[in-house]
DNA sequence: TGCCAATGTGATATCGTTCTCAAAATCGCT
DNA sequence: AGCGATTTTGAGAACGATATCACATTGGCA
């Protein structure tokens, strides 16, 4: 026979404890003005007392909007979306919002039941990875409502809402320069294919450094879900092969680097390798990888404070003007040839 | 001026548009008996045509409880936590509970904040990753108000929380006699001081093992905080330095390792190495690590599950009986001294 | 036919908070 | 002293959903 009894104490237990009205109560609780300083000390002690909290669930239902935002990445085990994640929630604590947390693992469905969680959450703010353009609508019909949303690494076009990206343009370019400084005249760029708008990016920058260089770009573009490690073998294996590679992300460099292993390609010796987007481990691999570092916490970061920003000067309707772009940084180790030496930050 | 008209469908408002009650679209929403099967169709064709969602919010404040099931780890960037915090979203997903997440980095301020925040959200149940034992006090408060806890990875005694743990014992038994076998004879353990138990247990694993082989236990434990690299290349230094180091977790693991390759001494010739705690990369470092590898994603799920169970069962004031430990494996690679081989599944 | 049970439906109270509005008290100024 | 302006306070109505209870309507069965 259990007695619930569970968050018992309530602004009323307050206010009675302390012989006044709620809305008195209420209102120390909320800072407000209009409350004579000997009754914000009575109440506060009568608070600490009782060891009261507020109920979120009926603040949120009076005020339309709790004080949580709703972050939705990919997966949590690629490390670029969980250092990201983990800045969300860092600073979202900071500001005293809460953080929930949705991974989607890219599936459109999944994506979709989310965003309409959201709806029914009060969520009062939407950081986003974005997995598909699918999603996109739907997106589209909660910022006509007012929801502030900010997209993360990637967007997509024609819709307003915040963007925090990287320079991967720019990135790409540095990247396939070094190659070409290194005199590598056949580098074969590999990935997924033009899913997102950030990879997309990093293919222009791509291909401008070879153009620049009046050498041929080479393309190993595959569809999620096919194994990328095989075509690259066979790529190395055509009469001529590439000597150096460009990995447009993570998943991919590891894919690369695995297959390279499995089959003793000597690495930078047989085929030089940069890849895009930084991790840990990679100074500890046996080739320590070069690799274009994007700054993960700083963009969740970034995408945090734009998010409460609007939370907090717009009642939501506003638009969502901002873009934030940030720099990205090669580092230099030894996969691409060169004698581990130093980072090369990158400014355009 | 701008209106504010977000998530405006109400019940009400789908009680208007067929003419009814309520109660009656309430019913339709829950499943409930007593309603007929054309009115059922009238509500429900209503309700997808005004595109009504329930508002949470209003549910929690009349129910008491969110679905919602609060997540705190202690950080992410640790592949172990983060891929158990991805089961856990899954799990819960797929029951219809949402995940807030928490990141408290082990800092035991935060970690009591959040709890506290929990208590005000009206979370369903919480699953976490411990940190210190100082939020134990404020975990039995909420027990006491029965709010179902369950404990990953770790526990403290003495309060009555559902527990999934992995066989810290075997598997650091399996390890270390795993490096016995090959003839080690100073084999160093090497971690943080047994702030936690599942610490504690694998240090036992490990001492069981050393002593049943009639040899000296070694031990290299620091409190948090301090840099272990420079420790552990002092203790290689040392007259009769060790053979072999056992690491207690992933992040000593890498420590140990980028201070081996800083130093350049030799895997597995100078010394050899398993860690506690496998991840992703170990396979490609240079020289690929043997670990024990914990099933991360599986702990999540166990845990995850064992709390939803709770909280249908039981109102929540019940007991939580359960305790799941899982089985752990030793990945042999070649930092052990093996030629890579096989992996040894662990059972009792 | 009469009566109890089961079914379908809705009016109303309630959850804990904040908003609105009005009343009371205080102050400043002519 | 008089009067408007300001501060301090509280009563009552929301917010949107569900629980409770009451009221019909049906059906089964003696």
């Amino acid at each position: 026979m259990a007695i619930r009894s569970r968050s018992v104490v309530t602004i009323a237990d307050v206010a009675r404890a302390c012989g006044v009205g709620t809305m008195t109560v209420s209102r120390v609780i909320n800072g407000k003005k209009h409350v004579s300083p000997e009754m914000v000390q009575r109440v506060e002690e009568a608070i600490a007392r009782l060891n009261y909290q507020p109920n979120e669930a009926a603040r949120t239902l009076k005020g339309r909007t709790s004080r949580t935002i709703g972050l939705i990445v990919p997966s949590l085990s690629d490390p670029f979306f969980s250092q990201c994640a983990h800045a969300v929630q860092q600073v979202a604590a900071e500001q005293g919002y809460m953080t929930m947390l949705f991974a989607c693992e890219a599936n459109r469905n999944v994506e979709a039941e989310e965003l309409s969680q959201m709806r029914s959450r009060n969520i009062a703010g939407i950081l986003i990875v974005p997995s598909s353009e699918n999603s996109l609508e739907q997106l589209q019909e909660l910022r006509r409502n007012g929801m502030p949303v900010v997209m993360i690494d990637r967007t997509f076009a024609g819709i307003d809402v915040g963007e925090v990206m990287v320079e991967n343009i720019e990135g790409a370019l540095r990247a396939t320069n070094h190659l070409i400084d290194h005199g590598h005249q056949r580098i074969l760029c590999v990935g997924y294919d033009r899913e997102y708008n950030s990879i997309s990016q990093r293919i222009d920058g791509f291909k401008k450094a070879v153009q620049n260089a009046s050498l041929q770009p080479q393309y190993l573009l595959v569809n999620r879900g096919v194994a990328i490690g095989p075509r690259v073998i066979a790529a190395l294996r055509s009469p001529k092969p590439p000597t150096a590679i460009f990995t447009l992300n993570n998943v991919t460099s590891v894919a690369v680097l695995t297959a390279l292993k499995r089959e003793e390609i000597r690495i930078p010796q047989q085929v030089a390798i940069i890849g895009f987007d930084d991790f840990d481990l990679a100074s500890l691999l046996a080739v320590p990888l070069t690799a274009v570092r994007q700054p993960a916490a700083e963009l969740g970061r970034h995408a945090t404070r734009m998010l409460i920003d609007s939370l907090r000067v717009g009642n939501g309707t506003g638009r969502m003007p901002s873009r934030i772009v940030l720099p990205t940084e090669l580092i230099v180790r030894q996969s691409c040839g060169c004698e581990p030496i130093s980072r090369i930050p990158h400014s355009k």
